[in-house]
DNA sequence: AAGACTGTCAACCGCGGAGAC
DNA sequence: TGTCTCCGCGGTTGACAGTCT
């Protein structure tokens, strides 16, 4: 017996999301939670099956994703955990904070793979091709992150050789996030605590309020939390969205948000 | 200037797991 | 225990942008 479809795909629209479908969306999460993704189009008035809501929410609207390009640091834990976990990016996602799998996945596919490849190892078994032309070119950091990276008294050590990264000239908040990294990576009981603990280590406060029954704890983290985000949006900004989906007190934050942006 | 090629990433598809009945 | 529904995951696709020739 075949799979039901998870939708009626009679009048229901694919595609790139308009900011109107954005704006729906964001304002029905808003205002009910996370809840029952199949029943989320209808109610939010959306011709998309729950499916797609759940995607475009957790992979663009989330209110507690980063934006931008991985930092190398990013990058090297993204290496670190890929060589332990493989292919699993919901479990490499959940390690790092404000990014998600399909942003992970497309940045493995895209960059990381051709860099690995470039450096003589394997992005699959994270094993050097030609283990003499590894040695002598890969970055030593590089080197450890296959399987051996993380391994008693390992540590991940970031040369001023190391990968070319777009972010090179990373703010401080990176080099801040990189240091953050670095010390969790070098730190082994830390280490292999997340890889023993399966729960998520980000958005708990976000997972705590919105896995309960009642719907005002399905509320989301605090509107001045969150509304920034939306006024760094740039492709959707909230002012393409309108402000009509928002109450008072929210127009209030953000008015303030607003101003505190440009001051 | 324009067509071909390449890179990027948002979105879709199909499958498997978990839970309800 | 088997069936059904829903959710989440990983692989893949396709549109668009940028670069090359």
């Amino acid at each position: 017996m075949g799979r039901q479809p998870c939708c009626d795909k009679l009048g229901v629209k694919k595609g790139p999301w308009t900011a109107e479908e954005d704006k729906k969306l964001i304002n029905f999460i808003l205002t009910n939670g996370q809840c029952c993704w199949r029943a989320v189009p209808k109610l939010a008035g959306l011709r998309r099956c729950g499916k797609s809501c759940r995607l475009r929410w957790t992979n663009y609207l989330r209110p507690d994703l980063k934006r931008g390009l991985l930092s190398e640091a990013e990058e090297q834990l993204v290496i670190d955990l890929h060589a332990r976990l493989g292919n699993r990016w919901s479990k490499i996602a959940a390690r790092l904070p404000g990014r998600t799998d399909n942003e992970i996945k497309n940045h493995w596919n895209t960059h990381i793979k051709k860099k690995l490849l470039k450096m003589g190892i394997d992005p699959v078994t994270h094993e050097p091709l030609n283990k003499e032309a590894v040695s002598e070119e890969t970055p030593s950091h590089l080197q450890q992150s296959g399987n051996h990276c993380l391994q008693e008294n390992d540590s991940v050590i970031h040369s001023e050789e190391n990968l070319s990264s777009p972010t090179e000239n990373c703010s401080s908040t990176d080099d801040h996030d990189s240091l953050l990294l670095d010390n969790i990576c070098n730190n082994e009981s830390l280490m292999n605590s997340l890889w023993i603990d399966e729960a998520p280590l980000v958005n708990v406060s976000w997972e705590n309020q919105t896995n309960g029954d009642n719907i005002d704890h399905l509320r989301l983290p605090s509107l001045e939390d969150n509304f920034s985000w939306l006024l760094d949006c740039q492709d959707f900004g909230i002012h393409d969205f309108g402000y009509d989906c928002f109450s008072d007190g929210e127009l209030n934050v953000l008015s303030s948000l607003e101003m505190g942006e440009k001051h």
